[in-house]
RNA sequence: GGCGCCAUAGCCAAGUGGUAAGGCAGAGGUCUGCAAAACCUUUAUUCCCCAGUUCAAAUCUGGGUGGCGCCUCCA
């Protein structure tokens, strides 16, 4: 597999450090609020990674961590009038419902800030026995011009980050790009004990911190939005690799952006919406069918015109799949034909298509191509076939569903039962169709439509629907 | 000022040297009592513009134009 590497800004053929397993580290939410869908993206496309990983067989090893500790969330907390810790239960709570209506599986371990202080305080020490960070009245700083090689992952040097920088410059700094690893309490705040005094981590330290306990010194992979190439990933890569002495992580995954008419969507800049209002409307699989559409380096615009866009797409999926499942109960069994051996080659071979999309650094639009491809393959030499074998539909089916599930979309099983009073109305509606009553079944129809029942009459007879 | 990305049909979107995937929407047709679903046909002689390299360019080079991101909390 081949994965774009923002360390190296080329596409690399993908070797991991143990044979057959991946050790991923990603950064998660800072809990204050719902997650919006810019916040989405990176959960959905590196959800996708490890699926496609554990689809090959390895076993993946992901870590993606909480930030439950500062300054966000402390305001927040404020303003709500609890405690810190209250807030992050709560946005911890409703991430994983969000997470699960998208498809977007548990990591492996979700470490929380506040609970690896340790972890944390060990990190920073290393730092500080090496000449890296240096404590100032409690507050501790990195000390940038110390690592030789800050600035390989954005691709900046110091000079040109100084020229640029609008930062209020601490004067309790040796040098202004210098970076907080611990803060110094300030009344009212949570703290915790430390060799520098009462006090929290900064942001940038917690994650060299987890990546380091929960998955060692090297780690194969680290992702996240391409906003945190610079500061937060240039700040992990300088604390561990200054603390440990060796390289940090061997590739760099980064998503682009979310878009609204074609400007960043961001909590800061107000024009975003939560998953969880979107979810009001589409649903959820809509949302990750949506990002998948795209290559996720791209920036993709977001609107309802997109998401009804990718809705209808979504749907040419399902109803092959429901077409396949109702055709089967209708089929004798017999043996598989010659026509039907042909099918599924072809159907194989557009599998082979998917895996080489997927293999060329996350391509899913090509994959989603693939299994459109064999929907169509299906819709017009299986479910147009008046008596299709048995094998050739449950192949096909399980076929795209198993595609479809390394993408973690067209996994939905029907419903089978309706409940007693629609079965009714569609039994009224056989009869009035068999009397050549066609205004009543019409009216039936309609009826049913609006009670979210659509009918759609087959050669083996009448099926059904939820819209 | 520094670093970087992008421009392909009405919309979305693959394709990075060999003659434009796929989806949505639209049009016509088949099927149907009518629908729906599905199928067939159709929708970019052309990939923002101008030069250049090449037998061959959407793809490479140079120059424009337009849009976006990072350098500040951010996915």
């Amino acid at each position: 597999m081949k994965i774009y590497n923002t360390l190296t800004r080329k596409k690399e053929e993908f070797v991991p450090i143990n044979e057959k397993e991946v050790r991923m580290y990603s950064c998660g939410p800072t809990v204050y609020n719902y997650f919006h869908i810019g916040n989405a993206r990176p959960f959905i496309i590196f959800d996708t990674v490890r699926r496609y990983f554990e689809y090959k067989g390895y076993k993946v090893n992901f870590v993606q961590n909480f930030t439950d500790i500062d300054d966000k969330m402390i305001n927040k907390a404020n303003e709500e009038g609890i405690t810190v810790k209250e807030l992050a239960e709560k946005f911890i709570h409703e991430y994983f419902i969000d997470a699960k209506g998208l498809g977007v599986d548990k990591a492996t371990v979700h470490p929380k800030a506040t609970e690896n202080i340790d972890a944390i305080i060990e990190l920073i020490e290393k730092l500080e026995k090496n000449g890296f960070a240096y404590n100032v009245n409690g507050d501790v700083y990195f000390n940038t011009k110390k690592f030789r090689e800050y600035g390989k992952l954005s691709q900046q040097s110091l000079d040109d980050l100084e020229l640029g920088s609008r930062i209020e410059v601490d004067e309790r700094k040796q040098d202004p790009m210098d970076f907080a690893v611990w803060k110094a309490q300030k009344p009212g705040e949570p703290a915790w004990d430390s060799p520098w005094g009462k006090g929290r981590p900064g942001w940038h330290i917690e994650c060299s911190a987890m990546a380091n306990k929960y998955l060692g010194e090297t780690i194969d992979i680290h992702s996240g939005g391409q906003d945190l190439v610079f500061p937060h990933h240039e700040n992990e890569i300088a604390q561990s690799e200054a603390a440990n002495g060796k390289p940090f992580a061997r590739y760099w995954m980064h998503n682009g952006f979310i878009n609204v008419d074609n400007k960043k969507m961001s909590k800061s800049e107000g024009n975003f919406f939560t998953v969880r209002e979107i979810a009001e409307k589409f649903d959820y699989e809509v949302i990750r069918f949506f990002m998948l559409s795209a290559h996720y380096r791209s920036p993709i615009n977001f609107s309802a015109e997109l998401l009804e866009q990718a809705q209808n797409g979504l749907e040419r999926i399902y109803n092959c799949l429901d077409n396949l499942l109702y055709l089967k109960e209708y089929v004798e069994d017999r043996e598989i034909s010659d026509g039907e051996k042909d099918i599924q080659k072809r159907l194989l071979e557009t599998k082979a298509k998917f895996i080489e999309g997927m293999d060329d650094d996350l391509n899913t639009a090509d994959a989603i191509a693939a299994i459109f491809d064999m929907v169509r393959e299906v819709n017009s030499n299986i479910t147009a076939n008046t008596n299709p074998s048995k094998e050739i539909i449950e192949f096909s089916h399980s076929l795209i569903k198993e595609l479809g599930g390394v993408l973690g979309i067209a996994q939905k099983e029907k419903e089978k039962n309706l409940d007693s009073e629609i079965e009714e109305l569609i039994n009224q509606r056989q009869q009035a169709r068999k009397e050549k009553n066609w205004k009543l079944s019409d009216e039936i129809r309609d009826k049913l439509k609006d009670m979210g029942i659509a009918l759609e009459d087959t050669p083996q007879g009448v099926k059904w629907k939820r819209v």
